[in-house]
DNA sequence: GCGCATATTGTGGAAATCCGCAATGTTGTG
DNA sequence: CACAACATTGCGGATTTCCACAATATGCGC
């Protein structure tokens, strides 16, 4: 399951020359004749980046990036299209596109776009797993830690966390180690250290 | 010292309409007829955003923007252009411009677009006095207060950190007091809230 | 030298946390 | 119903933190 550049166009000669180019630098390429096609075969697991055409037969480059982006998807996208206008540049870019280059192009210049296109994603890759790995440890806490815990990490003694959640010191503190252990920390900053940024 | 939309470029026509338009619309504008004029004029704790012409005698405005980029503004543009190419929005948009608009455009898109740049400069101004105001507090610590709080934020126990440092328990415990002191807060995890994310 | 900020250490007690051992009640599933 | 998971509480002791009171030493500016 590595990286690849998915190619979506609906014009073969095009894909056939592309995926070419990129083969021959080194990026391995699936091609898809059509934007129903690559949303057929997408999965969130899918890594690597798009090459997009606009104009396409049935759905268009930009409709299936909002398709993608609806589902979830960070994809980098790089719009290709041979009769671009700036408004849909601006729109596409504004939405979070990768790039958008007019055909024909420099191919050096495309395929530089592609691996750094690549490695965004790769490195959008090793954060996400990074706050999954996170969300999914909290998602093992009972609801009883989850609430332990968030006093905790509002800086509040045992001894307030048990008033407030109107039990014993006894039971905070039970609570506290489990989810500690949970958590895999040792102490209340080391959690909190963890969840700087997330959830 | 409120935020403001200053306008550059080097038709008077336009300056005029435009900011007769915005004010119209309670946004405050300050005009200038070419890039020269606004660098001069302009100081890091400008507020508002910009509407940049793109060519211009003497400096573009891509080239303005880039000054202004280098001088470390974060002042949201918006490029203007009768003559607009997809190149040309691309790279201004990558470079982090806040939108490319083509003359003539809708006068209600244009405003909600100032609109939107100004809250956006807002909410970044507001993001970065926090943590100055945290980098401020932090660089009131004395050396060794600064490296106990490193090792306090590294989740070790007193003991530890005196290990460390090579000093006595007793020693750690008065620069983590005072620490907590001058940092405003009561806890070790209050802290570490205090700075996720910064420094 | 004097004053001030900083760094250092000690004593001792109050407060809080950490933890093993033990037990009870509730809830949901097979 | 038996079993498992969760929530709850108590006891007692070890460890740690918090803090007031007190003291010594170093370096820097006036």
């Amino acid at each position: 399951m590595s990286a690849h550049a998915y190619l979506v166009d609906d014009d073969e000669a095009i894909r056939d020359s592309l995926g070419w180019l990129l083969e021959s630098r080194g990026v391995t390429c699936v091609s898809y004749p059509s934007a129903e096609d690559f949303l057929a075969a997408w999965s969130p697991s899918l890594a690597g980046c798009v090459l997009l055409d606009i104009r396409m037969d049935g759905m268009s480059g930009p409709e299936l990036f909002d398709v993608l982006r609806e589902r979830g998807s960070r994809l980098p996208v790089i719009f290709l299209t041979g009769h671009g206008d700036v408004p849909m540049a601006v729109s596409a870019l504004k939405k979070g596109a990768f790039d958008f280059v007019e055909k024909p192009c420099n191919d050096n210049e495309l395929v530089n776009r592609v691996i750094e296109a690549l490695k965004l994603d790769e490195n959008q890759r090793a954060a996400a797993s990074g706050a999954d790995s996170v969300n999914s440890l909290v998602s093992r806490l009972t609801t009883r830690e989850q609430q332990v815990m968030d006093l905790v990490l509002a800086g509040k003694l045992n001894k307030v966390i048990a008033d407030e959640l109107q039990v014993s010191m006894r039971t905070v503190e039970v609570h506290r180690a489990n989810l500690f252990e949970k958590m895999g920390v040792r102490t209340a900053v080391e959690l909190a250290q963890l969840l700087a940024g997330k959830r």
